[in-house]
DNA sequence: TTTTTATATTAAAATGATTACAAATTAAAA
DNA sequence: TTTTAATTTGTAATCATTTTAATATAAAAA
């Protein structure tokens, strides 16, 4: 299960498996949804009401680092958190901000000049749309 | 020229020409970058030296409003605008957080699946790709 | 199990970016 | 030129994130 592998991961990293840490895990992996910060302290501090923001800030920032969780910029606003790493674009509803996975083929053979490409060593890719969801557009 | 049309949605929208708000239209349209508002306040200082950054701020945000510029969103560190409004893609490098434009087809079409497409009134799409520019490859 | 130690957590303060506000200034209409 | 509403400015407030140092603890060693 994705918790197991977090706990593995960080073992071999040679970090501390801490209940704070277990909690933000479980809680990436359970909700399907793309969390803020806020969100992940809501839910930890449900669990631990002494737990630190610096800590989530910590444990997300470590995972970003090993790379099993991604941060998605499609707005200013917000920092959102992806735990799903597999290659996919994002639509937002610039109202309600919800966020949405949408699946895709890779973009960087196709979308990318060779004249671009000879000269970068591409790392990664993100796709995001920006709409009014079907909620919303009947909301008042 | 670009600065004249600004000049004159601005005028069309009710809104004053003032020499700040055109010294910012000017470092817009003659700097082929994705500036911030601390590029954009520094050059702004250098002519107005009593300038606000909340002008600044406010000006940028009005002609995001009117759709002349566009928020890029590629980085969560730093807030980019570009005057260039055509739909195109950007290439940011991790290092030197240099953005290059990319001119690539919309993806609305061939990207968005059906089901989603009917559920949103799509307003926007942005791609952004990451990667190690040449320069920054080399460097020690 | 107990001890040890390096790492993690916490609380508080510092930083940095952005926004809000009220007083002074000014573009542009009359 | 006068008037007025919009804009600019300077300051303070807010909000997100980072830093710091003291305390607590996971996990290795004894
Ligand atoms: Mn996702
Ligand atoms: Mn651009
Ligand atoms: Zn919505
Ligand atoms: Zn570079």
């Amino acid at each position: 299960m994705q918790i197991e592998r977090m706990i593995r991961r960080f073992r071999e990293a040679g970090l501390k498996i801490t209940p704070q840490r277990v909690a933000i895990f479980e809680y990436l992996y359970t909700t399907s949804s793309h969390p803020t910060v806020d969100d992940i302290y809501a839910y930890i501090a449900g669990r631990f009401p002494s737990v630190s923001l610096t800590t989530v800030y910590n444990t997300l920032q470590t995972m970003v680092g090993l790379g099993e969780i991604e941060e998605i910029a499609i707005s200013h606003e917000r920092r959102n958190f992806d735990p799903d790493t597999r290659p996919h674009a994002h639509i937002m509803c610039v109202r309600c901000k919800r966020i949405e996975d949408i699946y895709t083929d890779d973009l960087s053979e196709n979308c990318l000049p060779e004249s671009v490409r000879k000269r970068y060593r591409i790392l990664g890719q993100r796709i995001y749309f920006y709409g009014l969801c079907s909620r919303c557009t009947t909301e008042k």
